[in-house]
DNA sequence: CACCATACCGAACAATTGTTTGTTTTTGAA
DNA sequence: TTCAAAAACAAACAATTGTTCGGTATGGTG
Protein backbone atom coordinates (compact mmCIF):
# COMPACT_ATOMS: atom_id res chain seq x y z
CA UNK A 1 0.00 0.00 0.00
CA UNK A 2 1.96 2.91 -1.27
CA UNK A 3 1.64 6.22 -1.41
CA UNK A 4 0.77 7.18 2.07
CA UNK A 5 -1.90 9.66 1.89
CA UNK A 6 -5.12 8.89 1.43
CA UNK A 7 -7.24 11.60 1.56
CA UNK A 8 -10.14 11.28 3.22
CA UNK A 9 -12.88 12.26 1.01
CA UNK A 10 -11.05 9.72 -1.33
CA UNK A 11 -14.01 7.87 -3.34
CA UNK A 12 -13.12 4.03 -2.27
CA UNK A 13 -16.01 2.52 -4.69
CA UNK A 14 -16.28 2.58 -8.04
CA UNK A 15 -17.42 -0.19 -9.45
CA UNK A 16 -18.61 1.90 -12.62
CA UNK A 17 -16.83 5.10 -14.12
CA UNK A 18 -17.09 8.58 -12.59
CA UNK A 19 -20.30 9.70 -13.50
CA UNK A 20 -19.06 13.12 -11.98
CA UNK A 21 -21.58 15.43 -13.25
CA UNK A 22 -24.93 15.31 -14.21
CA UNK A 23 -24.65 14.05 -18.03
CA UNK A 24 -25.94 10.75 -19.12
CA UNK A 25 -22.79 8.93 -18.37
CA UNK A 26 -22.93 6.94 -21.43
CA UNK A 27 -20.37 3.78 -22.07
CA UNK A 28 -18.51 3.54 -24.57
CA UNK A 29 -18.92 0.44 -27.30
CA UNK A 30 -14.65 -0.01 -27.37
CA UNK A 31 -15.25 -0.17 -23.89
CA UNK A 32 -12.34 -2.74 -22.75
CA UNK A 33 -13.41 -3.10 -19.31
CA UNK A 34 -14.53 -7.07 -19.99
CA UNK A 35 -11.11 -7.76 -21.28
CA UNK A 36 -9.77 -6.75 -17.92
CA UNK A 37 -12.26 -8.11 -15.89
CA UNK A 38 -10.98 -11.60 -18.03
CA UNK A 39 -7.63 -10.82 -17.60
CA UNK A 40 -8.05 -10.32 -13.54
CA UNK A 41 -9.83 -13.57 -13.37
CA UNK A 42 -7.27 -15.50 -15.13
CA UNK A 43 -4.87 -13.92 -12.89
CA UNK A 44 -6.52 -14.33 -9.97
CA UNK A 45 -7.48 -18.54 -10.36
CA UNK A 46 -4.32 -19.25 -11.54
CA UNK A 47 -1.78 -17.39 -9.06
CA UNK A 48 -4.14 -15.98 -6.28
CA UNK A 49 -4.85 -12.44 -5.47
CA UNK A 50 -1.33 -11.63 -3.81
CA UNK A 51 0.76 -12.64 -6.55
CA UNK A 52 -0.85 -11.12 -9.48
CA UNK A 53 0.53 -7.52 -10.15
CA UNK A 54 -1.81 -5.39 -11.90
CA UNK A 55 0.86 -4.86 -14.93
CA UNK A 56 0.13 -8.62 -15.45
CA UNK A 57 -3.79 -7.96 -16.15
CA UNK A 58 -3.01 -4.97 -17.91
CA UNK A 59 -0.43 -6.45 -20.08
CA UNK A 60 -3.37 -9.54 -20.69
CA UNK A 61 -5.81 -6.68 -21.58
CA UNK A 62 -3.30 -4.87 -24.29
CA UNK A 63 -3.42 -1.82 -21.84
CA UNK A 64 -0.81 0.49 -19.38
CA UNK A 65 -1.02 -0.44 -15.73
CA UNK A 66 -2.47 3.06 -14.99
CA UNK A 67 -5.08 2.64 -16.91
CA UNK A 68 -6.93 -0.11 -15.23
CA UNK A 69 -7.52 3.08 -12.42
CA UNK A 70 -9.98 4.79 -14.42
CA UNK A 71 -12.14 1.81 -13.95
CA UNK A 72 -11.54 0.64 -10.74
CA UNK A 73 -10.47 3.01 -7.69
CA UNK A 74 -8.15 0.14 -6.64
CA UNK A 75 -6.78 -3.62 -6.99
CA UNK A 76 -9.22 -4.75 -4.03
CA UNK A 77 -11.73 -3.35 -6.21
CA UNK A 78 -11.22 -5.04 -9.26
CA UNK A 79 -11.32 -8.29 -7.19
CA UNK A 80 -14.43 -7.72 -5.85
CA UNK A 81 -15.68 -6.96 -9.63
CA UNK A 82 -14.66 -10.23 -10.52
CA UNK A 83 -15.71 -12.17 -7.51
CA UNK A 84 -18.93 -10.90 -8.00
CA UNK A 85 -19.00 -11.98 -11.20
CA UNK A 86 -17.82 -15.45 -10.25
CA UNK A 87 -20.76 -15.77 -7.80
CA UNK A 88 -23.44 -14.67 -10.48
CA UNK A 89 -22.26 -17.27 -12.73
CA UNK A 90 -22.12 -20.44 -10.39
CA UNK A 91 -25.91 -19.28 -8.95
CA UNK A 92 -26.61 -18.92 -13.15
CA UNK A 93 -25.62 -22.63 -12.98
CA UNK A 94 -27.34 -23.74 -9.93
CA UNK A 95 -30.14 -22.22 -10.11
CA UNK A 96 -32.13 -23.70 -12.95
CA UNK A 97 -31.11 -27.25 -11.79
CA UNK A 98 -33.37 -26.15 -8.40
CA UNK A 99 -36.50 -24.98 -10.09
CA UNK A 100 -36.63 -28.17 -11.98
CA UNK A 101 -39.03 -30.66 -10.75
CA UNK A 102 -38.13 -34.13 -9.67
CA UNK A 103 -36.31 -36.18 -6.79
CA UNK A 104 -34.86 -33.24 -4.00
CA UNK A 105 -32.02 -35.86 -3.87
CA UNK A 106 -31.39 -36.19 -7.71
CA UNK A 107 -31.44 -31.98 -7.94
CA UNK A 108 -29.02 -31.99 -5.11
CA UNK A 109 -26.77 -33.92 -7.26
CA UNK A 110 -27.30 -31.70 -10.20
CA UNK A 111 -26.63 -28.95 -8.26
CA UNK A 112 -23.13 -30.66 -6.79
CA UNK A 113 -22.61 -31.42 -10.28
CA UNK A 114 -23.51 -27.43 -11.38
CA UNK A 115 -21.09 -26.04 -8.37
CA UNK A 116 -18.27 -28.26 -9.18
CA UNK A 117 -18.03 -27.60 -12.56
CA UNK A 118 -18.17 -23.99 -11.58
CA UNK A 119 -15.16 -24.14 -9.65
CA UNK A 120 -12.81 -26.45 -11.82
CA UNK A 121 -13.56 -26.80 -15.49
CA UNK A 122 -15.64 -23.75 -16.51
CA UNK A 123 -15.23 -20.61 -15.72
CA UNK A 124 -12.09 -18.97 -14.02
CA UNK A 125 -14.01 -16.23 -12.55
CA UNK A 126 -15.94 -19.56 -10.45
CA UNK A 127 -12.38 -20.78 -9.48
CA UNK A 128 -11.73 -17.19 -8.46
CA UNK A 129 -14.55 -17.22 -5.33
CA UNK A 130 -12.89 -20.04 -3.72
CA UNK A 131 -9.41 -19.70 -4.80
CA UNK A 132 -9.14 -15.97 -3.32
CA UNK A 133 -9.93 -15.80 0.48
CA UNK A 134 -11.27 -12.85 1.87
CA UNK A 135 -8.90 -11.84 4.28
CA UNK A 136 -6.26 -11.67 1.09
CA UNK A 137 -8.01 -8.19 0.53
CA UNK A 138 -8.91 -7.32 3.89
CA UNK A 139 -10.22 -3.65 2.96
CA UNK A 140 -12.94 -5.37 1.29
CA UNK A 141 -12.95 -8.41 2.69
CA UNK A 142 -16.53 -8.20 4.27
CA UNK A 143 -18.10 -7.61 0.89
CA UNK A 144 -16.73 -10.53 -0.29
CA UNK A 145 -17.57 -12.75 2.43
CA UNK A 146 -21.51 -11.04 1.56
CA UNK A 147 -20.97 -12.43 -1.76
CA UNK A 148 -20.36 -15.99 -0.62
CA UNK A 149 -23.15 -16.07 1.67
CA UNK A 150 -25.62 -15.08 -0.91
CA UNK A 151 -24.61 -18.45 -2.76
CA UNK A 152 -24.53 -20.21 -0.09
CA UNK A 153 -28.53 -19.11 0.99
CA UNK A 154 -29.05 -20.54 -2.42
CA UNK A 155 -26.95 -23.57 -2.43
CA UNK A 156 -29.12 -23.73 1.28
CA UNK A 157 -32.45 -24.94 -0.59
CA UNK A 158 -31.12 -27.87 -2.39
CA UNK A 159 -30.97 -28.96 1.33
CA UNK A 160 -33.97 -27.45 2.85
CA UNK A 161 -35.73 -29.43 0.25
CA UNK A 162 -34.61 -32.84 1.18
CA UNK A 163 -36.75 -35.28 2.94
CA UNK A 164 -34.62 -36.08 5.87
CA UNK A 165 -35.40 -37.42 8.63
CA UNK A 166 -36.48 -35.70 12.01
CA UNK A 167 -33.31 -34.04 13.93
CA UNK A 168 -30.95 -34.04 11.33
CA UNK A 169 -28.59 -31.21 11.55
CA UNK A 170 -28.73 -29.46 7.90
CA UNK A 171 -26.45 -26.70 8.71
CA UNK A 172 -24.17 -29.03 9.22
CA UNK A 173 -25.32 -30.90 6.43
CA UNK A 174 -24.95 -28.26 3.81
CA UNK A 175 -21.31 -26.73 5.70
CA UNK A 176 -20.14 -30.35 5.17
CA UNK A 177 -21.09 -30.36 1.56
CA UNK A 178 -20.02 -27.22 0.52
CA UNK A 179 -16.69 -27.57 2.49
CA UNK A 180 -15.88 -31.07 1.01
CA UNK A 181 -17.26 -29.51 -2.97
CA UNK A 182 -14.71 -26.35 -2.72
CA UNK A 183 -12.45 -28.43 -1.13
CA UNK A 184 -11.93 -30.52 -4.57
CA UNK A 185 -10.16 -27.75 -6.09
CA UNK A 186 -7.02 -28.95 -4.49
CA UNK A 187 -6.79 -32.42 -5.11
CA UNK A 188 -8.73 -32.13 -8.28
CA UNK A 189 -6.79 -32.77 -11.46
CA UNK A 190 -8.41 -32.32 -15.34
CA UNK A 191 -9.15 -35.40 -17.33
CA UNK A 192 -9.71 -37.72 -14.33
CA UNK A 193 -12.94 -38.39 -12.53
CA UNK A 194 -15.73 -35.82 -13.66
CA UNK A 195 -17.62 -33.37 -11.47
CA UNK A 196 -20.57 -35.51 -12.42
CA UNK A 197 -19.44 -38.71 -11.42
CA UNK A 198 -17.74 -36.64 -8.24
CA UNK A 199 -20.94 -35.19 -7.20
CA UNK A 200 -22.93 -38.72 -7.33
CA UNK A 201 -20.20 -40.32 -5.18
CA UNK A 202 -20.43 -37.52 -2.99
CA UNK A 203 -23.88 -37.63 -2.61
CA UNK A 204 -24.10 -41.09 -2.20
CA UNK A 205 -21.69 -41.37 0.11
CA UNK A 206 -24.32 -39.21 2.24
CA UNK A 207 -27.32 -40.76 1.53
CA UNK A 208 -26.25 -44.33 1.84
CA UNK A 209 -25.58 -45.89 5.39
CA UNK A 210 -22.24 -46.95 5.65
CA UNK A 211 -22.59 -48.92 9.07
CA UNK A 212 -22.46 -52.77 7.98
CA UNK B 1 12.33 -12.40 -6.37
CA UNK B 2 14.90 -9.48 -6.38
CA UNK B 3 18.19 -9.91 -7.03
CA UNK B 4 18.47 -11.49 -10.34
CA UNK B 5 21.45 -13.38 -10.38
CA UNK B 6 20.79 -16.59 -8.67
CA UNK B 7 24.47 -17.63 -8.71
CA UNK B 8 24.36 -21.66 -10.25
CA UNK B 9 25.76 -23.74 -7.56
CA UNK B 10 23.93 -21.80 -4.72
CA UNK B 11 22.67 -24.04 -1.93
CA UNK B 12 18.83 -23.45 -2.25
CA UNK B 13 18.92 -25.91 0.74
CA UNK B 14 19.13 -24.66 4.10
CA UNK B 15 16.77 -26.24 7.01
CA UNK B 16 20.06 -26.14 9.02
CA UNK B 17 22.94 -24.05 9.35
CA UNK B 18 25.93 -24.26 6.76
CA UNK B 19 28.29 -26.68 8.49
CA UNK B 20 30.50 -25.74 6.05
CA UNK B 21 33.54 -27.52 7.08
CA UNK B 22 34.67 -30.90 8.86
CA UNK B 23 33.56 -29.30 12.35
CA UNK B 24 30.87 -30.67 14.56
CA UNK B 25 28.51 -27.82 13.55
CA UNK B 26 27.43 -28.05 17.42
CA UNK B 27 24.30 -25.27 18.19
CA UNK B 28 24.22 -22.99 20.60
CA UNK B 29 21.64 -22.33 23.32
CA UNK B 30 20.82 -18.86 22.65
CA UNK B 31 19.73 -19.95 19.26
CA UNK B 32 16.43 -17.53 18.20
CA UNK B 33 15.17 -20.36 15.34
CA UNK B 34 12.29 -21.55 17.25
CA UNK B 35 11.50 -18.18 17.56
CA UNK B 36 11.65 -17.31 14.13
CA UNK B 37 9.56 -20.55 13.58
CA UNK B 38 7.12 -19.02 16.46
CA UNK B 39 6.74 -15.73 14.55
CA UNK B 40 6.82 -17.56 11.16
CA UNK B 41 3.77 -20.14 12.09
CA UNK B 42 1.76 -16.79 13.80
CA UNK B 43 1.84 -14.52 10.76
CA UNK B 44 1.24 -17.20 7.96
CA UNK B 45 -1.34 -18.68 9.72
CA UNK B 46 -2.99 -15.27 10.45
CA UNK B 47 -2.17 -13.21 7.22
CA UNK B 48 -1.13 -15.71 4.79
CA UNK B 49 2.45 -16.57 3.15
CA UNK B 50 2.25 -13.69 0.68
CA UNK B 51 0.93 -11.12 3.02
CA UNK B 52 3.41 -11.61 5.50
CA UNK B 53 7.13 -10.05 4.85
CA UNK B 54 10.68 -11.33 6.17
CA UNK B 55 10.28 -8.10 8.46
CA UNK B 56 7.24 -9.42 10.39
CA UNK B 57 8.76 -11.81 11.23
CA UNK B 58 12.65 -10.36 12.15
CA UNK B 59 10.19 -8.06 14.25
CA UNK B 60 8.61 -10.58 16.35
CA UNK B 61 11.37 -12.27 17.07
CA UNK B 62 13.18 -9.60 18.18
CA UNK B 63 15.82 -9.43 15.18
CA UNK B 64 16.76 -7.67 11.92
CA UNK B 65 15.25 -8.76 8.32
CA UNK B 66 18.74 -9.84 7.41
CA UNK B 67 19.33 -12.13 10.29
CA UNK B 68 17.18 -15.03 9.08
CA UNK B 69 19.17 -15.81 6.45
CA UNK B 70 21.41 -17.08 8.71
CA UNK B 71 18.67 -20.05 9.15
CA UNK B 72 16.65 -20.33 5.63
CA UNK B 73 18.08 -19.75 2.74
CA UNK B 74 14.94 -18.26 1.72
CA UNK B 75 11.45 -16.91 2.57
CA UNK B 76 9.98 -19.89 1.20
CA UNK B 77 12.47 -22.24 2.62
CA UNK B 78 11.33 -20.93 6.24
CA UNK B 79 7.90 -21.91 5.17
CA UNK B 80 8.79 -25.32 4.01
CA UNK B 81 9.77 -25.40 7.89
CA UNK B 82 6.97 -24.23 9.58
CA UNK B 83 4.82 -26.84 7.20
CA UNK B 84 7.09 -29.71 8.33
CA UNK B 85 6.41 -28.77 11.98
CA UNK B 86 2.58 -28.45 11.16
CA UNK B 87 2.31 -31.63 9.78
CA UNK B 88 4.57 -33.14 12.72
CA UNK B 89 2.19 -31.72 15.21
CA UNK B 90 -0.76 -33.12 13.69
CA UNK B 91 0.33 -36.53 12.64
CA UNK B 92 1.03 -36.39 16.57
CA UNK B 93 -2.09 -35.40 17.91
CA UNK B 94 -4.11 -38.22 15.59
CA UNK B 95 -1.64 -41.11 15.78
CA UNK B 96 -1.88 -42.10 19.06
CA UNK B 97 -6.02 -42.10 18.60
CA UNK B 98 -5.09 -44.16 15.61
CA UNK B 99 -3.11 -46.06 18.01
CA UNK B 100 -5.54 -46.84 20.70
CA UNK B 101 -8.52 -49.81 20.47
CA UNK B 102 -12.28 -49.44 20.42
CA UNK B 103 -14.72 -49.19 17.80
CA UNK B 104 -13.04 -47.70 14.80
CA UNK B 105 -16.06 -45.58 13.72
CA UNK B 106 -14.96 -44.11 17.46
CA UNK B 107 -11.54 -43.55 16.57
CA UNK B 108 -12.28 -42.01 13.36
CA UNK B 109 -14.45 -39.51 15.28
CA UNK B 110 -11.88 -38.78 17.64
CA UNK B 111 -9.27 -38.68 14.65
CA UNK B 112 -10.97 -35.75 13.29
CA UNK B 113 -11.28 -33.81 16.32
CA UNK B 114 -8.04 -34.16 16.52
CA UNK B 115 -7.45 -32.84 13.37
CA UNK B 116 -9.76 -30.03 13.74
CA UNK B 117 -8.31 -28.83 17.05
CA UNK B 118 -4.70 -28.86 14.59
CA UNK B 119 -6.80 -26.17 11.97
CA UNK B 120 -8.35 -24.39 14.38
CA UNK B 121 -7.33 -23.38 17.93
CA UNK B 122 -4.10 -25.46 19.19
CA UNK B 123 -1.47 -24.89 17.38
CA UNK B 124 -0.32 -21.88 14.37
CA UNK B 125 1.59 -24.40 12.72
CA UNK B 126 -1.42 -26.45 12.08
CA UNK B 127 -3.26 -23.64 10.65
CA UNK B 128 -0.29 -23.05 8.15
CA UNK B 129 -0.64 -26.29 6.80
CA UNK B 130 -4.66 -25.84 5.73
CA UNK B 131 -4.36 -21.77 5.20
CA UNK B 132 -1.33 -21.75 3.35
CA UNK B 133 -1.57 -23.75 -0.54
CA UNK B 134 1.84 -24.86 -2.30
CA UNK B 135 1.02 -22.50 -5.25
CA UNK B 136 1.82 -19.57 -3.03
CA UNK B 137 5.27 -20.85 -3.23
CA UNK B 138 6.12 -22.43 -6.52
CA UNK B 139 9.85 -22.99 -5.89
CA UNK B 140 8.50 -25.46 -2.94
CA UNK B 141 5.90 -26.57 -3.69
CA UNK B 142 6.23 -29.99 -4.24
CA UNK B 143 7.77 -30.51 -0.58
CA UNK B 144 4.64 -28.68 0.71
CA UNK B 145 2.55 -31.32 -1.68
CA UNK B 146 5.32 -34.08 -0.24
CA UNK B 147 4.38 -33.19 3.36
CA UNK B 148 0.71 -32.99 3.11
CA UNK B 149 0.14 -36.18 1.14
CA UNK B 150 2.69 -37.49 4.33
CA UNK B 151 -0.06 -36.72 6.57
CA UNK B 152 -3.23 -37.59 3.97
CA UNK B 153 -1.97 -41.42 4.13
CA UNK B 154 -1.95 -40.99 8.18
CA UNK B 155 -5.83 -40.04 8.35
CA UNK B 156 -6.30 -42.82 5.39
CA UNK B 157 -6.00 -45.05 8.08
CA UNK B 158 -8.43 -44.62 10.30
CA UNK B 159 -10.56 -44.57 7.17
CA UNK B 160 -9.23 -48.00 5.74
CA UNK B 161 -9.90 -49.69 9.21
CA UNK B 162 -14.14 -48.96 9.12
CA UNK B 163 -16.33 -52.13 8.51
CA UNK B 164 -18.09 -50.79 5.33
CA UNK B 165 -20.32 -52.10 2.84
CA UNK B 166 -18.74 -53.57 -0.28
CA UNK B 167 -18.02 -51.57 -3.06
CA UNK B 168 -17.61 -48.33 -0.92
CA UNK B 169 -14.81 -45.70 -2.40
CA UNK B 170 -13.06 -45.19 0.06
CA UNK B 171 -10.88 -42.94 -1.34
CA UNK B 172 -13.69 -40.82 -1.95
CA UNK B 173 -15.21 -40.71 1.47
CA UNK B 174 -11.20 -39.70 2.74
CA UNK B 175 -11.49 -36.56 0.13
CA UNK B 176 -15.14 -35.96 0.89
CA UNK B 177 -13.95 -35.99 4.76
CA UNK B 178 -10.92 -34.61 4.68
CA UNK B 179 -12.39 -31.70 2.55
CA UNK B 180 -15.35 -30.95 4.40
CA UNK B 181 -12.96 -30.58 8.04
CA UNK B 182 -10.42 -28.21 5.92
CA UNK B 183 -12.93 -26.28 5.30
CA UNK B 184 -14.35 -25.37 8.15
CA UNK B 185 -11.28 -23.19 8.50
CA UNK B 186 -12.78 -20.79 6.52
CA UNK B 187 -16.10 -20.52 8.73
CA UNK B 188 -14.99 -21.63 12.29
CA UNK B 189 -15.60 -19.49 14.73
CA UNK B 190 -14.05 -20.01 17.98
CA UNK B 191 -16.30 -20.36 21.39
CA UNK B 192 -19.48 -21.68 19.29
CA UNK B 193 -19.24 -25.73 18.52
CA UNK B 194 -16.12 -27.24 19.59
CA UNK B 195 -14.04 -29.25 17.27
CA UNK B 196 -15.19 -32.27 19.43
CA UNK B 197 -18.98 -31.40 18.56
CA UNK B 198 -18.25 -31.07 14.89
CA UNK B 199 -16.30 -34.45 14.20
CA UNK B 200 -19.41 -35.96 15.92
CA UNK B 201 -21.59 -34.51 13.94
CA UNK B 202 -19.60 -34.94 10.11
CA UNK B 203 -18.90 -38.32 11.25
CA UNK B 204 -22.57 -39.11 11.75
CA UNK B 205 -24.07 -37.65 8.60
CA UNK B 206 -21.48 -40.38 7.17
CA UNK B 207 -22.69 -43.07 9.61
CA UNK B 208 -26.40 -42.58 9.46
CA UNK B 209 -28.54 -43.25 6.11
CA UNK B 210 -29.99 -39.85 5.19
CA UNK B 211 -32.84 -41.47 3.03
CA UNK B 212 -36.20 -41.64 4.88
C1' DC C 1 42.92 -18.60 28.34
C1' DA C 2 42.78 -19.00 23.37
C1' DC C 3 40.26 -20.04 19.49
C1' DC C 4 36.69 -20.90 16.08
C1' DA C 5 32.34 -21.67 14.54
C1' DT C 6 27.83 -19.87 15.73
C1' DA C 7 24.57 -16.35 15.54
C1' DC C 8 23.39 -11.95 14.71
C1' DC C 9 23.98 -6.86 13.47
C1' DG C 10 23.97 -2.91 10.33
C1' DA C 11 23.32 -1.13 6.19
C1' DA C 12 22.53 -1.29 2.01
C1' DC C 13 20.81 -2.94 -3.00
C1' DA C 14 17.84 -3.89 -6.83
C1' DA C 15 13.53 -5.04 -8.14
C1' DT C 16 8.66 -4.76 -7.91
C1' DT C 17 4.66 -3.08 -6.17
C1' DG C 18 0.04 -0.22 -6.20
C1' DT C 19 -1.06 4.15 -7.37
C1' DT C 20 -1.28 9.21 -9.04
C1' DT C 21 -1.29 12.91 -12.23
C1' DG C 22 -1.32 15.58 -16.41
C1' DT C 23 -2.02 14.88 -21.11
C1' DT C 24 -3.68 12.92 -25.31
C1' DT C 25 -6.72 10.38 -28.28
C1' DT C 26 -11.28 8.72 -29.52
C1' DT C 27 -16.17 8.30 -29.48
C1' DG C 28 -20.89 9.57 -29.94
C1' DA C 29 -24.41 12.97 -29.62
C1' DA C 30 -25.98 17.82 -30.74
C1' DT D 1 -18.68 20.00 -37.74
C1' DT D 2 -18.40 20.93 -32.96
C1' DC D 3 -17.47 19.62 -28.47
C1' DA D 4 -17.78 17.44 -24.01
C1' DA D 5 -17.29 13.09 -21.99
C1' DA D 6 -14.97 8.63 -22.08
C1' DA D 7 -10.97 5.95 -22.22
C1' DA D 8 -6.50 5.29 -22.35
C1' DC D 9 -1.49 6.84 -22.50
C1' DA D 10 3.06 8.13 -20.58
C1' DA D 11 5.80 8.71 -16.96
C1' DA D 12 6.74 8.93 -12.87
C1' DC D 13 6.48 8.37 -7.36
C1' DA D 14 6.92 6.43 -2.82
C1' DA D 15 6.88 2.51 -0.38
C1' DT D 16 7.88 -2.18 0.41
C1' DT D 17 9.80 -6.25 -0.81
C1' DG D 18 13.31 -10.36 -0.52
C1' DT D 19 17.97 -10.62 -0.21
C1' DT D 20 23.21 -9.89 0.18
C1' DC D 21 27.41 -9.08 2.60
C1' DG D 22 31.18 -7.56 5.52
C1' DG D 23 31.75 -7.05 10.03
C1' DT D 24 31.14 -8.21 15.21
C1' DA D 25 29.90 -10.17 19.56
C1' DT D 26 29.41 -14.48 22.06
C1' DG D 27 29.11 -18.93 23.67
C1' DG D 28 31.25 -23.52 23.99
C1' DT D 29 35.29 -26.55 23.48
C1' DG D 30 40.15 -27.66 23.82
Amino acid sequence: MPTVARTMDRRITRSSPPASGRQAAVPRSDNRLPLILDAAARFFSEKGFGHTSMRDIAGMAGMLPGSLYYHFASKEELLVAVYAEGVRRIKAAVEPVLAKGGDPWTRLENACAAHLEGLLEDSTYGQVVIRVRPDDAPEVAARLVALRDEYEATFGQAIAALPLPPRTDRRALKLMLLGALNWSQTWYRSGKDSPQVLARRFVRLLRDPLDA
